[in-house]
DNA sequence: AGAATCAATTGACATATGTCACATTATTGC
DNA sequence: GCAATAATGTGACATATGTCAATTGATTCT
């Protein structure tokens, strides 16, 4: 197995436990992509038809609010992302996932998933579990979103997830937490005084 | 089968296509229980074992934040409720559920489940679906808590879940859309002026 | 039915945050 | 490297909302 396919299978196998028989024989249905700075994995009105691991780059997922974007999610190294809803309903997104930095991923389409199905029970257990995944990930930014105060809601993203601090600029985490940039910018200048 | 499974029957072969006998074989594992107003079933720190199908009333579930009860979810007749987590993971549940009415339900525990994954993949499939519906349930809420002022998150309400309007206390759906009590009842009476 | 408890309303006030405007600093593209 | 563009930082100000307090209205329980 070329070394392209070996981390996406230390994060399946991860996941749930799986013959390496069977993991190899999903090989041909991975594609490698490299993606560049700015474009998009899945736009407002399509489908998304592919589920993506990320093998190097950083992903935000926004979506449209009278004509501002509103930041949803960011993904980076070693996780899966797509829009799940479109992915799994087929139906059109109502979203938008962009890299945010030049980015290298591991496509599997909807079709591939399927037929993955048919061989193997293994992935659809996979499947069930990439579900909970997205609904931890929903009840995090539901509690990211809870908290009352602009800090409250910036200090739990610095320890809820350090790396998309440093590597996500200022604006897109105060669309994330559902702040104005001003107000972010103001108060992490007060944290800075702090120290 | 007695009437008071017909319900259930209905809710679960309108997610999943079932075959009415693989469904009957399920019947030993259900449980009718009533539930008294204010009763609890589901409490911080106790594993959720079972999920609970509402036949009757209306439950809420929230969690405490520095003493404060913070509403997160309304159930009513015909769905589904657990502590979604606690009961896939067997982990300690982190919320309560109170029945905001007296309520009939049918129970259904995770060992039964377990048991009838093993006798039909039907369930299965069930299983990633009512997972599904949780993701649809998290991000409805996302979207609630995403509103910028009082007056559009009751509004949204107003629309999206018109019945938890009518049966709730204006505290309950004040936590649920992350204002104070005050703040709703001068939007409520802004509102019906308007009108 | 009446007492007691709980829920909702309303007023006064302080404040966190959004918005606009402009200055400053980074980043990008040629 | 330099111009152009984008991102971030700050000040001034209006306002929506939280908090506290007091009142009114509704439920509950014996």
């Amino acid at each position: 197995m070329s070394t392209e396919f070996q981390d996406i299978k230390s994060h399946i196998t991860n996941l749930i436990q799986m013959n390496e028989e069977v993991f190899n024989l999903a090989l041909g249905h991975f594609t490698l992509k490299h993606i560049k700075k700015g474009d998009y994995l899945v736009t407002e009105g399509t489908i998304a038809k592919h589920i993506a691991y990320i093998r190097k780059g950083l992903f935000r997922t926004f979506y449209l609010k009278d004509g501002n974007e509103v930041n949803t999610c960011f993904c980076m190294e070693n996780s899966m992302t797509t829009s799940h809803e479109s992915f799994v309903n087929k139906k059109a997104s109502t979203e938008y996932i962009q890299a945010l930095e030049d980015a290298t991923i591991i496509s599997l389409s909807h079709e591939s998933l399927l037929s993955l199905y048919e061989s193997n029970s293994e992935w659809v257990e996979l499947s069930r579990l990439l579900t909970e995944v997205e609904c931890a990930r929903l009840t995090e930014r539901i509690k990211a979103l809870s908290f009352e105060t602009a800090k409250e809601k910036y200090l739990h993203l610095l320890t809820s997830q350090p790396k998309v601090i440093q590597r996500v600029s200022i604006q897109h985490i105060a669309s994330y937490i559902g702040v104005s940039r001003e107000t972010l910018s103001r108060v992490r200048s007060q944290i800075s005084q702090l120290q």
